[in-house]
DNA sequence: CGGGGGGTTGATATTTTTCAAGTGTAGTGG
DNA sequence: CCACTACACTTGAAAAATATCAACCCCCCG
């Protein structure tokens, strides 16, 4: 393969309107492909990036599904998320040069290369570019509340139930279905992102299907009452709904 | 009082070393003024912010203690942090233009009031400013994958040595004691943000002061052995250590 | 000095984990 | 092509952790 064989452009990439933003002048748009330095595509179970590792890029998923984690010298170990197409990754490493969790592929993908040093440079020029930088971040902090509310919260059927809601609505939004979905991670690595065990996980998974809400085959999960999944997280809202009007 | 009476300065500010970047000449350290639009006092139980209320400006703490939690409709509520003086505070309300959480006043309080298109303005011609910014949002993303370590990984007590751990490293960075301090928050407080029911937080205290590792009369707590805490949290540590080792 | 919110403690109930055994299933090599 | 193996997943029973319910205490403050 030659090198830059491919011409590497986000002005026609049909993930921008996912990772860029979408109010840009035609002169803005055609800068913002000197954000992307190159391409690089990360097999199955490969890190993309990891613990410690010098910090000098964010990642944009073109294609794949990736999941990051932190573990500590006693062993402990925690799945901080799941991302795909369109969202950025590596956004802990700013703080200290340093990456400070895992990032691996749970199927082969392809990530563009931004260097950091050259989106600070290029949002100090495209005041556009500079809002969506802070906004990507200040959603992912949003993201992260989400997670501790669910983890501090909420029980573990009302976790997994959040969980699915969440995958296939971010799916949905890349033009998959609203009611199927292939998990791309071990029931391990669930629970470990909804502190759970994965024989909890999977409990989970068996009542859900028991109550007709879910088919699950594996890792093939077809949706099969959406409204009854979103009761099973805010059991309450009616009752809370009735107390507000009265 | 009139209006403007004392002047807001960073540059003479006790706490620029906690809030703002070090590495500034001395005419960009005159710029940063040009940042605090105004102070603002705020009341024990009073909030800084509310979900929903438009965002306008980020918030650095000059004295008192805060809590930020998120409340959903069907009654859940999740204290996803406790902020005290030098820390900045609304970054969550970057991605929406609206507060997605409450910041509460948990004892009365002063904040330096950062209006955030000010921040976008200066952060373009000033980069350590810049880094400044980017290194706060990424340092409270690094902060918040720790208290998802914490809710899907560690037992109550475990959770309750790390909460004391950092609250007392916190404020020994602030000139106070490293053994000593006093809860400005109350257990079902604390439970909240670790996870767990006030009666359980309790119950963790009782345990740590029955075995000499801590004081407790109230909120006023007395570390007795900072070690035992630490292996509280990381029970394995030795061995793993050893492990490597071998 | 009385009231009330915050805190503690005990007994019981519930949820989740742990341990253990067994069942697919996808991939591999004979 | 089929058997085999490794890994993921499921399920059950018992144990552990935490929540819930209830009673009581203790201050701190007005």
């Amino acid at each position: 393969m030659t090198p830059q064989a491919i011409k590497v452009a986000c002005s026609n990439c049909n993930l921008r309107e996912l990772c860029m933003p979408m109010d840009l002048s035609v002169g803005d748009l055609g800068r913002l492909d000197e954000l992307v330095a190159t391409r690089r595509k990360i097999r199955r179970g490969a890190p993309l990036f990891s613990n410690g590792e010098r910090f000098t890029a964010l990642y944009a998923i073109r294609t794949g599904f990736f999941k990051t984690c932190i573990a500590t010298e006693d062993g402990r170990d925690q799945v901080t998320g799941f991302q795909m197409a369109g969202e950025i990754i590596g956004l802990d490493g700013i703080v200290g040069d340093h990456h400070t969790c895992d990032a691996v592929a749970l199927e082969d993908a392809e990530v563009c290369v931004l260097p950091f040093d050259r989106i600070e440079e290029l949002s100090r020029e495209v005041p556009a570019l500079q809002s969506h930088v802070h906004k990507i971040m200040s959603r992912e902090i949003v993201r992260e509340h989400g997670v501790m509310l669910l983890l501090g919260s909420m029980r573990a059927e009302e976790r997994l139930a959040t969980f699915l809601l969440n995958l296939v609505q971010r799916l949905h939004a890349r033009g998959f279905s609203q009611s199927e979905l292939v998990l791309r991670m071990t029931r391990e690595e669930i629970g470990s992102y909804l502190g759970l065990k994965l024989e909890t996980v999977s409990r989970a998974f068996s009542k859900f299907a028991e109550e007709g809400l879910v088919e699950v085959k594996q890792r093939h999960v077809r949706i099969l009452d959406t409204d009854a999944l979103r009761a099973v997280v805010a059991p309450h809202e009616a009752g809370a709904a009735l107390k507000r009007c009265a």
